[in-house]
DNA sequence: CGTACCTTTGATAGAGTTCAAGAACGGTGG
DNA sequence: CCACCGTTCTTGAACTCTATCAAAGGTACG
């Protein structure tokens, strides 16, 4: 099976056959971009929406932008004029303290939405810095009232207030193998959403990264994934991940507890 | 100075001479409220708009309703129909894991908006209950669409994220000690806006609330909380504090980690 | 006015952090 | 293409913060 996203613009595992067309097609030439073509566009802000929504948003056309690894999409206090909607890539979003230490709050992959807590104060709230070479579509908030698309991004927003919750239930309630494991089957569910393998991917973030955004040291997060692999949950190498016991990773969640 | 919220109809103090007259003109008699003369209205969605946004709103008319003291407003699960605007009293949201354990994600009061978790889902994702006699305006969310509130509502959220955002790093980076400082800091800022004394207020929830929000045990909290009192920062007995150091509260959350 | 709930405080234990050092990897330049 | 260097990862050992268990007051609500 393939392995979700070595490369670049490694298309999902379903649409492959068809992946380079569609992009061709989803590109105008001009480094920009049409929805109808886009083969994210069941993942993306238009999400779930009955057809005519979809089809007066279809001929909006966005202009892309590149992100190479390591640089940043926005920084924190940076004004706010637009949403960017990942195309490919894989982003990190983070928080810092007066006193530097900061916390990953988010990590982004095709088809999610980035921004969105620049609305409010018109200024971004966190950094998105890009874990490997990405680009994004820019979506300029004005448009998106203009396309009447404003109950699209409720949406959107919604879903990302429930994604916190959950990130909150596991900063608050869970220990460090629950919280490891959830995030694992996270990232594997996305995956599979995307159409890549749900049980084998590479990570593109350091142990570091994933400890900030679980609450743990990089030190446990390291020693866990040793011991799911000891226990025959996972195969770890690196960054690359393979998942040989997706019941038992469940498992995990619910029998540590009593 | 007054105390925050003793009574359920406690007004503002800012505002209290003219309290009670503007109730009774924001109650049109059937129990419905009208934005205009509402004393929360720079609190609650309308908040931070130009004046002709307003007028657009201020003659929609909402239906309030009561909710005592330990009921729900919603539950996981229910249908999503409109968002609520606390008008009195004060409200903790929360999440169930499917193993019974909970996790409180927040405390709202007055001038503040839930049940926007609902709209991605159309179901609701949290339990919201009243930790005492309580009131809100109900807010059909068709409505706000056709009053064109959609950007107000885009604030709302907004703020809502980066909220969230500050709780994960509450919760991911600082240690106990600095999460009970940073919580009694932020319900002194909130109580402040409402025009309530920054230094003197009753807590309505318990220990263990209190504890679950900041992913501690109640005996933690009990703990700090005595803590600081012999550390002459606070005073408390029960739910009832008193800051005496707000500078010594902020030091907390700086000096702890060097 | 009684009882159930909430709070405080102590003692103990355990999960996870911190400090430390060595190993593996990957990108870069010769 | 290979060697080198910085970064990332792994693993061990000691320690510390916070949870857990327990028991005794205290409150407040019905």
């Amino acid at each position: 099976m393939q392995i979700a996203s070595i490369t670049l613009h490694a298309a999902p595992l379903r649409r492959a056959t068809s992946a380079a067309k569609t992009r061709a097609r989803a590109d105008d030439g001009a480094g920009r971009n049409r929805c109808r073509t886009c083969n994210l566009r069941e993942l993306c802000l238009p999400g779930g929406i009955v057809q005519d929504e979809v089809d007066a948003f279809s001929d909006t056309v966005f202009t892309r932008r590149r992100v190479k690894r390591g640089d940043t999409l926005y920084r924190l206090g940076e004004e706010f004029n637009a949403l960017y909607a990942v195309r490919a890539g894989f982003f990190k979003s983070s928080v810092v303290l007066e006193d530097g230490r900061d916390q990953v709050t988010g990590f982004h992959m095709a088809g999610e939405i980035v921004g969105m807590d620049g609305i409010g104060t018109e200024r971004h709230a966190s950094d998105v810095i890009a874990l490997e070479d990405s680009e994004v579509c820019i979506i300029p908030y004005a448009r998106l009232e203009e396309a009447g698309m404003q109950r699209q991004l409720h949406r959107a927003m919604s879903r990302e207030l429930v994604r916190d919750q959950g990130v909150m239930m596991l900063l608050g309630t869970m220990r460090a193998e629950e919280r490891l494991a959830a995030f694992l089957l996270n990232l594997s569910t996305r995956f599979v959403a995307r159409g890549f393998s749900p049980s084998e991917f590479h990570l593109r973030m350091t142990r570091e990264e994933i400890g900030s955004y679980l609450g743990l040291s990089l030190e446990t997060v390291s020693r866990l994934f040793s011991r799911f692999q000891d226990d025959g949950l996972i195969a770890v190498r690196q960054k690359h991940i393979v998942i040989h016991d997706i019941a038992g990773l469940k498992a995990v969640m619910v029998k540590v507890q009593d």
